[in-house]
DNA sequence: ACCATAATGTTCCATATGGAACAACATTTC
DNA sequence: GAAATGTTGTTCCATATGGAACATTATGGT
């Protein structure tokens, strides 16, 4: 009798060991595990799409950057900084004021309102990262934490 | 005098201290240099949306899979699976065979084409994953890949 | 001062994406 | 074995996304 084919015949996390980039391939998987369901749940609760809240999260941060900034820091094309910049001035979450100094550029700031708005999503990203990261002991949560700095420094020298 | 706004002038970096889930940003910001140039890339090069190409991946690894299984594997919804599907049978870059068992589902298989197209892709990965990992020592690698591991084990217990 | 070059933010457009409803088939329950 | 329920893959549609061209302003070289 030939075996049907169904998800519990196989393992299908097989693809964790044979793939040739196992490190990439884990760092992804992960990284969408902690982000995706948080942004899932900020649009359905918040009405708010990725760039917008990224956008939020690094005025959250900053006290004051233009949408240039904003772009390097996300990696996101200016264009979709530009529409989350004016979505987010008309609900009120940021203030923009024209730079003085430089007729091109405007400083964007967080708005109490959307300091607010912010202190309620992160609890999501809080809540997930303790979830996932639970699994981890002291000493590894440590050491990953160390590793993942020396990574990050090392990139955003060639990304920023 | 005034200074002027400029990126020299202060350090977006911060954010990587400041926020509070710093082991979310640092695995996503890492994620995104993995995999988004490489993406690029094979957009640039290949033709291959995100969606093809993680079709292609997922059947250059397990000998046939289902269009769900696929969906599970990647975490991606089932029309864009589809999708992906139909444009990568039009090229021949894989097979499909309804499954004699079970009418609703079709068995995907990898051909010789999309096989070659994977090694020339995989390629690429392999560059960047040691272009960036290269910051590590064996030591740290070592112990990165082992957290790695676990996380995912633990995660995708859940996600799969 | 003038022209060439570059940077910022915006608009336009083509493509990518994902939710929801759907048709076909399978399974469960009675 | 019939009806209710679930599953797979597909289509439809609304939104998200990013490249390219653009207007405006700055900068650098002469």
């Amino acid at each position: 009798m030939p075996e049907k084919h169904t998800a519990e015949n196989r393992d299908l996390t097989v693809i964790f060991d044979r793939i040739e980039v196992r490190g990439t391939y884990r760092i992804s998987f992960l990284a969408n595990s902690l982000v995706l369901p948080v942004y899932d749940e900020i649009k359905r609760n918040f009405g708010l799409n990725r760039g917008e809240y990224l956008l939020l999260l690094c005025l959250a941060h900053l006290p004051q950057l233009t949408a240039q900034d904003v772009a390097n820091m996300t990696g996101r094309p200016r264009n979709s900084i530009s529409r989350a910049v004016h979505r987010m001035l008309s609900v009120g979450y940021l203030d923009r004021t024209p730079d003085p100094d430089d007729g091109r550029q405007a400083m964007l700031k967080i708005t109490r309102r959307g300091r607010e708005l912010h202190e309620r999503i992160i609890k999501l990203f809080i809540a997930r990262e303790n979830e996932i990261l639970a699994a981890l002991s002291e000493e590894e949560s440590a050491c990953l934490d160390r590793i993942l700095q020396k990574l990050v420094l090392h990139t955003s020298r060639e990304a920023l």
